[in-house]
RNA sequence: GUGGCCAUAGCUCAAUCGGCAGAGCAUCUGGUUGUGGCCCAGAAGGUUGCGGGUUCAAGCCCCACUGGCCACCCCA
């Protein structure tokens, strides 16, 4: 036997609804806001990720699908989009079309990560970009097509969670502030937080660690340490947000674990889905592009997990429409049946009318059991009689009335009848 | 990477003290000529996740592995 790898899962039949449904509507949002699609391969060099997502990160140190190709080529399954996405910016030399330029994609991200309730090593996201403008409306935008998308798809009680990272001018002296705040604590910090302290002070604001978690409420905010730009940029966005009625919540303790974020970062927590609820989560990262070898250009973007999205809307009891699937299928009875029987799907299927052929030598009582299961509307038996007559008996599934329909006409009479 | 719980038919689950591996649903066939859903009958479906060990005897006890769920970590 073998089995699908670790953290990986089959989309099945019937979960497709969902897809179809959430994947719909994502591509009718996007373009709702004018978001245009790119897709970028699925691997990449492993230095655009190790430059882009920073090291020193989880997702760079201990996540990456890292390998070598046969021209000796260190290649990287995609760990997140955006990376991949500002090098197709770059290379293409789209900083010369109208900015900002606005992105989306949909597609699968690797990650290697134990798997737990909705998080998987494979997944897939919706992601979206704007690059090219710093105007905090652009950032209420990127805010906007996550809140459209998830009221579209029947969320209620929408909220944000967001927080200002600061910039390179303001970030070093909340970053002075946190080691200052923390170090005087020292000796109650466990061995992880004490390394979060020393690498990365900002992740002890996200610390579950008991010790961390009492001492977080007297630590310094960023927001105390934000400059007047960063300040005001934030003050902007959330009178948007207000204006718009979008709720939020300011979050001193988001923080976000790509090092690419400036500024802006929020995410959107769905409940119910355990303890994996970030359904969308992003930020603005003035200064990757300008990392990646790319002209000075400011981005904001997010990234939605669906497998996440799907789940939350099967907690909520929320159901996608059914797929479209044949309303009718003919059955010959016998073998003088068969051919004209092959010709006449042909023919419905020419015509545009989705059909079924029922296969075998089966009963008719075995092929109407079938029709039946499949939700047929209409079955066109096709035995000895109606090959005589140049007829098919076209049985209603749902009255049980049956009429012969000369078989010339069938196409109309179907047509009539399909609506 | 760490910890807890778990693994029996396609699915959901039984199996007494360690003593012949079962049910429901789903699938297929039949219930007399070419008529479906309900009902009835039958069939098929298993190396009990994999590999060892203990025992006269292991689905059950022990060890290791793999995988799943949940939490940590981290994130979508």
């Amino acid at each position: 036997m073998f089995y699908a790898p670790r953290g990986t899962q089959d989309i099945l039949p019937a979960d497709r609804p969902y897809w179809r449904y959430v994947t719909e509507q994502m591509h009718a949002v996007a373009a709702l806001f004018g978001l245009q699609q790119i897709d970028t391969p699925i691997f990449e060099e492993a230095a655009l990720f190790v430059r882009g997502v920073g090291e020193g990160t989880d997702i760079v140190d201990k996540e990456m699908y890292t390998f070598q190709d046969k021209g000796g080529n260190e290649l990287t399954l995609r760990p997140e989009f955006t990376a991949g996405v500002m090098r197709a910016y770059i290379e293409h030399g789209m900083h010369v079309l109208p900015q900002p330029v606005k992105l989306y994609s949909i597609g699968p991200i690797f990650r290697y990560e134990r798997p737990q309730a909705g998080r998987y090593r494979q997944h897939h996201q919706f992601n979206v970009e704007m690059l090219g403008e710093l105007d905090p409306a652009v950032d209420l935008e990127v805010m906007s097509v996550a809140w459209t998308l998830l009221t579209r798809l029947g969320y209620r009680g929408l909220s944000f969670q967001l927080n200002s990272t600061g910039c390179p001018v303001c970030r070093p002296a909340y970053r002075q502030a946190l080691i200052e705040y923390f170090g005087a604590y020292r000796n109650r910090l466990n061995e992880v937080d004490l390394r979060r302290l020393a690498i990365n002070p900002l992740r002890l604001l996200d610390s579950k660690e008991e010790a961390a978690q009492a001492l977080l409420d007297g630590a310094p905010h960023s927001s105390d340490y934000l400059c007047d730009e960063c300040a005001a940029h934030l003050a902007t966005l959330r009178s948007y947000l207000d204006a718009l009625e979008m709720p939020h919540t300011i979050n001193f303790r988001l923080v976000r674990g790509l090092d690419y974020y400036t500024k802006t970062v929020f995410e959107v927590w769905a409940e119910g889905i355990g303890a994996q609820a970030a359904v969308c989560g992003g930020g603005r990262y003035d200064k990757l592009i300008e990392m990646l070898g790319g002209p000075p250009t400011p981005g904001i973007g997010f990234g939605m997990g669906i497998e996440r999205v799907i789940l939350s809307l099967k907690q909520q009891g929320i159901q996608p429409p059914p797929l479209p699937a044949p309303r009718v299928q003919v059955s010959p009875l016998g073998e003088a049946a068969r051919v004209p029987a092959l010709q006449l799907v042909r023919r419905l299927r020419n015509a545009g009318i989705a059909a079924l052929l029922a296969f075998g030598n089966r009963s008719l009582k075995a092929q109407l059991k079938a029709a039946d299961r499949a939700g047929i509307a209409y079955t066109l038996i096709l035995g000895e009689q109606e090959l005589a007559a140049g007829a098919v008996l076209a049985r209603d599934m749902v009255s049980h009335a049956q009429e012969a329909v000369a078989l010339e006409g069938i196409v109309e009479w179907l047509r009539r009848r399909l609506t």
